[in-house]
DNA sequence: CCAACCGCTTAGAACTGTTCTAAAATGTTA
DNA sequence: TAACATTTTAGAACAGTTCTAAGCGGTTGG
């Protein structure tokens, strides 16, 4: 039934799952059902959702939970390096489970996809960056703003 | 009395200046008193001001400046590719008129300075993800987030 | 079995940076 | 001077996020 791929996917998921719990559960922290349901949401969506959006799914199964909850327990998968978090100033901000750690994204200012692209080079450059200024370089950032594929034929 | 170097940026200021009047004037936008001192400001600042710093030292030249015009002026500027916005979603924007097409930054997560660094290989990448995703790319934002050289310093 | 405690959750207020709105000021052209 | 467009102002409105105080729920110790 479900491709190679997909099943794949589904094993990265799933031990994506597992370790998240562990990390919280190592922390000390309880899994709580909305948390639980939270870290699903989460590693199910390939949308790099907002807070509002996870809010909404997590409602389906917990219908009295309140946004403090997620922005509560977000607040705990970034302290724990658990969630990439991809500020956006003018709208909400995105969040990742599945690679946590920094990586490029490309983002089409037209239909607002964020999609995960591969660089080769950058950690390279990063290192470049860091011995050429002193810097101990904790994190970076990596956007390509433009309009995708679809996008583009459905301009003309 | 200047040092060549000082010299040198002084002039680049300068032409800058005259550059981004000439933009704006060729668009049909007055030269006000207050545009002209901000776009002053936003050249003399090596910090990459916000909005409420240039409101401030705006202020100092025309004290009856409201916050809404530096908004206005630099909203106008972007539309005419004189100025590159850094977004922060959890503080204000940083905006930045010599340099006003895309370029990675160094930021200081104790400190707070932003710096212009300059990383080879940028654009060969950006061409790559252009070709190997279909994706018109229109901007791009590249910042590494780590500790400065003072403040690994100061830390001990 | 109860009481105290601790972490989790809630609802809503508060806050911050930005945008919007309506009116007043300014400048230009006829 | 009259009519007009542009710029500016002050403050309201807005969106996303953080904070606060109170309530809930489960666990532990007496």
């Amino acid at each position: 039934m479900t491709s190679p791929t997909t099943a794949l996917l589904t094993d990265e998921i799933e031990s994506r799952l597992l370790e998240m719990k562990a990390v919280l559960a190592a922390r000390g922290a309880a899994i709580t059902p909305r948390r639980a349901k939270l870290i699903e949401v989460l590693l199910a969506s390939d949308r790099h959702p907002t807070v509002a959006e996870i809010h909404e799914e997590v409602r389906g199964a917990f219908p009295s939970t309140s946004l403090a909850t997620i922005y509560n327990t977000i607040e705990l998968l970034k302290a724990t390096g658990q969630v990439l978090e991809l500020e956006f100033s003018g709208a909400a901000n995105r969040y990742e489970g599945l690679r946590p750690q920094p990586h490029p994204h490309l983002i089409c200012s037209l239909c607002g996809a964020i999609e995960d692209v591969d660089v080769d080079g950058l950690d390279d450059e990063t290192e470049a960056v860091s011995t050429s200024t002193g810097y101990k370089i904790v994190s970076t950032r990596t956007d390509y703003y433009g309009i995708c594929p679809t996008c583009q034929t459905a301009e003309e």
